[in-house]
DNA sequence: GAAATTGTGTTATATTATAACATAATAATT
DNA sequence: AATTATTATGTTATAATATAACACAATTTC
């Protein structure tokens, strides 16, 4: 494994041009296995939002679409990413009203994240069995079937403290 | 302990009655001794939060206060929520842009959910340090240093499978 | 009681998201 | 290949959530 391909943007020597250029393979091949239409416009909005780790809005990944297609509107970009999110390609982070890509939307798994405050980077945590065996063992407690969790830790990454 | 008092909207036995009143003398209490300005609106909006255990949108709360008071506005309500939040009386639930009220504002604490997704009841988790401590040792794993979290686990409670 | 601080009133606007219906592109069926 | 059904996109409008800015009032501090 060569430097280049150390994932994460929390991970000292992390090259993103590899990032999205992967990114960008396994949506292709996910979506052909799967017989999934990855168009245009919905590979376009993938590629936006992997410009980088920091989480992107809609309407800022509205605004770079319309640079390129100027007739791209609100549906433009929210129905690219409700396919995006349904198929795990991008997730979206509820506490910033915003979109990340996925680096592994061929496993199922919940998403869990965590935020740097000071940075706005955004690394997702590996379906964290530690986490999952925690909320599991508090919501067996009080009966509670478990189908879905949102798990966003804000704080300050390595580099920023 | 009578069964009055048993907390929580998942219990049995639930009086709702019973969280408003100690949830209304826990918050004059907290906030005689913090030196916090329990204003009208403020008390009359954290009483509308408790209303029940599903979490209520701004809007929502807007539209009762106006019954009572014509000329509330958007700053009305969003000012009251956020001193509200700000001292933990009410926490705000990411995933669905909507405030619930907390029934122990006066521990040092984060806050956890567990949001039933068919009768849309919200049980706060204690703090849970099974939870607290699978979050820590994900976040020391990357250098990360925790300073909030945003837990909010989807479902289905016990009355509701 | 004057000054400073905090809270509220009010108007306007920013930001996030969806409804509804038309047209276009693609896939499936004949 | 033409027909039909399905899926995706274009387009306009509007709903839902949240904040900025400034005036005025109430409260606290000095
Ligand atoms: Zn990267
Ligand atoms: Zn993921
Ligand atoms: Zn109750
Ligand atoms: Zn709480």
């Amino acid at each position: 494994m060569s430097i280049d391909s150390i994932a994460g943007p929390f991970q000292p020597g992390h090259n993103h041009k590899v990032c999205i250029r992967d990114a960008m393979n396994i949506a292709e091949q996910l979506c052909q296995s799967k017989d999934l239409r990855l168009t245009k416009i919905r590979k376009r909005v993938l590629e936006l939002v992997w410009t980088g780790h920091e989480p992107a809005t809609a309407y800022q990944l509205l605004k770079k679409l319309r640079a390129e297609r100027e007739n791209a509107e609100p549906p433009t970009v929210y129905r690219a990413l409700d396919f995006l999110v349904e198929h795990n390609l991008v997730h979206r982070i509820e506490s910033l009203n915003a979109f990340i890509g996925c680096d592994h939307p061929e496993s199922e798994h919940v998403s869990q994240f965590l935020i740097c405050s000071h940075c706005n980077q955004v690394a997702e945590l590996d379906d964290s069995v530690t986490i999952n065996n925690a909320v599991s063992e508090e919501a067996n407690r009080l009966g509670f079937r478990v189908s879905d969790q949102t798990v966003e830790i804000m704080g300050l990454c390595a580099a920023c403290q």
